[in-house]
DNA sequence: CTGGGAATGAAAACCATTACCATTAGGAGA
DNA sequence: TCTCCTAATGGTAATGGTTTTCATTCCCAG
């Protein structure tokens, strides 16, 4: 399987020329740091970390790469209410991945979440079908977020 | 009881007097607008249906309040993507209303969907249940939004 | 190898939201 | 009812993340 170890194109050359994109070095670093990244990054932190490797990029290139990717639905958007997107990679080779937050109103940390039980997602799902059907609205993604008090705010 | 057909005052007094906050015209009016309007509005457009009311309202005042209200917990706060917040009045004298929200990608639609099969909405507690005691995080609100094409633009 | 259009980057523009600060007015106590 | 203190207000300027503009670069099909 190509792109999994250094070796052969990365996955996502496919899609790239599938929608009759270019590859770039711009493009592929910025993708190159979001796999890396664990978590969602902001443009500025992605800025900075394709800086380090590529000095010539421009910060207008991360938001317009950005916003291609998450057209393409290689990446998420997130709003965490602190008046900066973030950004992190939707899919890897084995597929899309859950994406659920636990955002801090207080502090702002955020809490990764990506476990949800097994009968939760498939009622879940089956709400996503019972919304597709009822408003002829085809789902393609979709937001859980929770607010509240972290551990350290509560006290 | 008090509130619900211009008779008494309206049942949120009580709240801004427990948390010691004053009661003004424009804090007044900018509830009332939003208890009007069925719809997430933006802050510009609570302004601007104040301003007809309540000319000499400014712009600062109609964030200011908002935030004041959000902190309450007596209004929603969204994000849709266009930059600019939504605001919606959480609750009446009835209690919290569920709130989620189909966002179309292309056209930047929203519908509002405020049901939820019971099943859905027994394992999403239990969800809720146990994110709080994994993460010992206290939630008080979450956002759930599905994205992807409307009716009319998928075609 | 080469031409043409996609992609880029620097700088300026945008614009929703916030900060600042002098002025106004709610409402508890007298 | 009247007064005073302080919360609340509103106009204006500033902020800062994101977008636009435009001349230049460079990917890649032929």
């Amino acid at each position: 399987m190509p792109g999994r170890n250094g070796k052969g194109p990365p996955w996502w050359h496919g899609k790239f020329r599938g929608c009759g994109y270019r590859l770039t070095i711009p493009r592929e670093t910025i993708i190159e740091v979001l796999s890396k990244a664990a978590k969602h990054l902001s443009a500025e932190e992605i800025y900075m970390a394709v800086h380090k490797v590529y000095p010539a990029i421009g910060l207008t290139t991360i938001y317009r790469t950005l916003e291609l990717l998450v057209q393409m639905g290689l990446v998420f958007k997130f709003d965490f209410g602190d008046r900066k997107a973030r950004y992190e990679l939707a899919e890897g080779p084995e597929g899309i991945r859950q994406h659920h937050h636990l955002v801090c109103i207080n502090c702002g940390r955020v809490i990764d979440y990506t476990d949800f039980i097994d009968e939760a997602k498939e009622f879940f799902s089956q709400t996503m079908k019972a919304l597709t059907k009822k408003y002829n609205f085809k789902i393609s993604n979709h937001l859980i977020q929770f607010y509240g008090l972290c551990d350290k705010c509560q006290k």
